[in-house]
DNA sequence: TATGAATGAGAGTTCATTCAT
DNA sequence: CATGAATGAACTCTCATTCAT
């Protein structure tokens, strides 16, 4: 694997833009970004293939960006920001619902997310990640399910809803995976397997 | 002097050691590989790595695994013969026991078996690999999934087995996903989670 | 980590430079590369050896020509296009002469044109070439001396002239092959004999 | 280019088989080698795949040949030596005819002997073959031409025969590369042109 | 002697990153 | 800031040749 040489400054963060041409310049390449991640996965995405896609010079891609793996970071964490805006969202839509309501209404909008931000899961499973940050996400989106479950009719004990989190996020991926897989025929007999199983789960008994 | 070589017949699978000596390198090149794969994936890995950690030539790599692509479909097609055979092993044992019994075996057996055969989900989810022995091996998995399924007393319907085959064997890698997590604490009780709701939803009601 | 890259858009032609310092580098590029395929052919020439003649890094080198065969391709067409410009600047002076008149003038423009363009002839004899190009390059040269052929007084029918063509242009490269052979005595009478031959040939007579 | 490590003992010839089984060994050796060298090219041929056609294992080739190099000279050497046998059993046919009754006789011999022995014109134009014994070969195939033409009713004075045999060689070529020559119409055409001429010019005036 | 395994220098190529204009 | 050129370590793969059985 190459390794970067360590730079004498290091950089640790995206540099912020300071004007509006600056700012549709960040998006576009974030958005470039988000499409070849997702295409090609992270390692196989090339800095120039992204810096091209968003008709940007490489120079100008690493303005922004000093490293490709700080590219990953904010548009990893931009994914994650807004995923947890829209399960804040969910929480009101919820509050006072038994517990397998969410069920159905988690993998829906889990689905229309992913659908909208087709890197983050390549991102989120790349290696190298750094597993402080990679914890730190995980805590808050834990959490906010968390609080989802705690806020049903009768709400969860606390203690059980931090095993029941963990179950439904990879639940929730793996309803997504077996979305985008290809040719298999009786999908939706399967989605909805794993659907009942949750609601029944969540349903106590 | 390097010519490219028009080759008639591309390589498409794995050499076949025909000596004694040989068997011995491939067993070790298989070895290597397994670790080398594990620990830092498809992409990350490196032949060089590979070879030296086999303290073989990186020619001698290349005899028997022609490209990277093939060393990594030979040992994956290795792994999961050994995962079939498991389970083949594993039928006649759970024949006439209930169903939620596959559960907590199907669990252990599992992850033992990926802890003997590390590389076995990297290599499985590599990108580029080719969609049809994707789907082979799956299928094989499936079938056998299945198979224990009606063989259980009373038994699934087999248009229900086949649907739940896709999931348990999905929950079979979220429990190992969960068991590798690093600095999770309370691991055993979301195991304990995700094994009751398979038993529960696989007993039927 | 070099990750094969299932590139969309595989390149099939030498990027063009957009600068200054660029445009040196290429000129510097072919030079280098014009000796080195000059002297060791197209198969012993060393990607490597051609940027260190050009003293660039072999990156650079890459930059401009993403591979070795679009570097021979480029390299030959450009030296093509000289010939053709060659002969159309000779077409003019060589109107209304006799056909015989042709043969000193090519023989001694041929001779100086190769020896400018060292590396044509190895290039056109490449294994591997594009035989559509290699047509296409044939058929605009033919087409040249065709032209000569027909222009001259009296002259050649057209009919007549296709077929000549072609004998004209590989006695040119007997003639260029007879040049350049080491040790060997009598040169100057077997070119004369040669000369002579064509000319009685192109007389009619 | 891959230049081999000088061996410390020097291997200067190819060794001669000591048995009835050795000598078909060779035979089928030097049959693949032909094949091999004929198609690709002597760069691209690869000794593995010579020994493969052969059906003789990698070492067995070089038991017999013990380079490449040796294995290419070894076959050119006996090309050659049939192209010899092959003139000099002409020469009596020819005796006393006149010149350009040659022009036919040789056009069509040597194309047939070039479809005999496919690997001839390639072996003898690969680059790094010891210049004295490519000097030593065309000699005596021009000695040979000469004293055709010299035995030719009127004859050929020897000291124009001389220039006149290396005009006559690179003909051939020429005749036998517009024969090979891909898609080209006219083939005929252009043929007939060049024996016509050559006929021409031996015939004196 | 025949066979197949072993070796490793060297080739083409890639790509994250840095630099000069 | 933008741009495109420059860099070179690292990577996959090849193949003539040698070795061990």
């Amino acid at each position: 694997m190459r390794v970067p040489s360590q730079k004498s400054s290091v950089a640790t963060e995206a540099r912020a833009p300071q004007r509006e041409r600056g700012r549709a310049r960040v998006a576009a390449l974030l958005a470039a970004a988000t499409a070849v991640f997702a295409e090609k996965g992270y390692d196989a995405a090339t800095m120039t293939e992204i810096a091209a896609r968003a008709r940007a010079s490489i120079g100008s891609l690493y303005q922004f960006f000093p490293t490709k793996e700080l590219l990953a970071e904010a548009l990893h964490a931009a994914n994650a920001e807004a995923l947890a805006a829209l399960l804040e969202a969910m929480a009101s839509r919820l509050a006072g619902k038994p517990a397998e309501a969410l069920a159905d209404i988690l993998f829906s909008e889990f689905s229309s997310f992913l659908a909208e931000h087709p890197a983050f899961v390549a991102l989120g499973d790349r290696r190298g990640i750094d597993p402080k940050s990679k914890k730190a996400t995980r805590q808050v989106l834990r959490g906010q399910i968390v609080k989802l479950l705690t806020a049903t009719k009768p709400p969860v004990p606390r203690q059980r809803a931090q095993a029941l989190a963990i179950v439904v996020l990879h639940l929730l991926r793996v309803a997504v995976a077996i979305e985008g897989e290809a040719d298999l025929e009786g999908r939706g007999t399967v989605l909805d397997e794993i659907r009942l199983m949750l609601k029944r789960h969540l349903s106590g008994r």
